[in-house]
DNA sequence: AACGCGGGGCG
DNA sequence: CGCCCAGCGTT
């Protein structure tokens, strides 16, 4: 196993990736990019990574914020309850603790998170195993399901003496990331083709794993008035953030009888995530909050909110339908630009 | 072990 | 279109 890492690190010298977080020091700006990176590819992190860390420079910044505002600085970066678990996390811990045990225990925290951050701002020897190190090590030892157990003590059975951690785990993962990619590998380019067990067919290692994307049919209802649309925070789906009301299609004449308005139609949104497709009718219709007291006060500005894309798609189409119309929009108008509206 | 959870880029 | 990404928490 020796060749394996001499070859690798060789490599690793001769094809350096250069990201915003290599090399960097800080125990928490690492962590934020670990959290960030999070089933996102590094492309996507990077400008998210920049705009958290000068909003929240540091773990007592992040503490001192409230939830919105971190939420909002998160806004676009999806899977939110990572934010959730970050600002969590600085109220627990004064400082972030040294071990991989002990970074396990946080919120948000789990066996790769832990070990990433705990080889690469504290040195530890630990492996850190994501989805390019299980590609790379499934390839390797040709394994088409390898379970997650097997690949940490493979991958910690590889951790070379004298190297440090961290910028082991970093090799494993560059290769996986720039060469012996999940479809049409760079063999020819790969410093361990000749050690891989699977290069004859990378295809089949690791096997695919089987999803399943069902459909979803909802509906939006945007009310709007002079002070801004109505508003409510979030449960379940985009939990914490915040969205005009949202339900499953067949529950909208109860809901804009509830409401007491009269919709339009507005056009159609659709909005896709890993597990479901989404397709959204919405309809809008204007609205003082009248008949509904405690609900006037929720007529905000959607900008000053944190908002998942799907409800920035429902608020851009429904200002599309009403500028068409010749109608004031509200102001969220200038934040996002109006596109033409478009039937059908 | 299976599922819910965003968003985007690629072939 | 389908696939997959520097995963985690819950059930």
């Amino acid at each position: 196993m020796e060749k394996f890492q001499e070859a690798l690190l060789a490599w690793y010298r001769e094809n350096p990736r250069s990201l915003p977080w290599r090399g960097e020091k800080d125990p928490y700006r690492i962590l934020v990019a670990e959290v960030l990176l999070q089933q996102t590819r590094t492309a996507q992190a990077i400008p998210y990574y920049y705009r958290f860390l000068a909003r929240f420079p540091t773990l007592k910044a992040l503490r001192e914020a409230s939830l919105e505002e971190v939420l909002k600085a998160w806004q676009g970066a999806g899977y939110y309850r990572r934010a959730l678990h970050l600002h969590r996390l600085a109220q627990e811990v004064e400082a972030l603790p040294r071990s991989y045990a002990e970074l396990l225990k946080l919120p948000g925290l789990g066996p790769y998170t832990a070990a990433a951050v705990a080889s690469l701002a504290f040195g530890e020897r630990v492996a850190a195993v994501d989805g390019n190190v299980r590609r790379v090590l499934s390839r390797v030892f040709a394994l088409e399901n390898p379970a997650p157990r097997l690949l940490r003590n493979l991958a910690q059975g590889l951790l070379p003496q004298g190297e440090a951690p961290g910028e082991w785990n970093q090799v494993l993962m560059d290769l996986g990331a720039t060469v012996c990619l999940p479809r049409r590998p760079f063999c020819s380019e790969c410093p361990v083709a000749p050690l891989c067990q699977g290069r004859a067919d990378p295809g089949r290692y690791p096997g695919a794993r089987r999803r399943n994307v069902r459909e979803e049919a909802l509906a939006a209802l945007v009310l709007w008035g002079r002070e801004g649309v109505y508003l409510e925070r979030l449960e379940g789906r985009f939990a914490g953030l915040y969205g005009v009301p949202l339900f499953p299609q067949e529950e909208l004449s109860r809901r804009v009888r509830s409401f007491g308005v009269n919709p339009r139609f507005a056009g159609e949104v659709r909005h896709t995530l890993t597990h479901r497709r989404l397709r959204v009718e919405v309809y809008v219709a204007p609205w003082d909050g009248e008949g509904a007291a405690s609900r006037r006060e929720q007529l905000v500005d959607p900008g000053e909110k944190p908002l998942p894309k799907l409800m920035e798609k429902v608020l851009r189409q429904a200002q599309a339908f009403l500028a068409h119309e010749g109608i004031l929009p509200f102001p969220h108008a200038k934040a996002h630009g109006v596109k033409p509206f478009e039937p059908g």
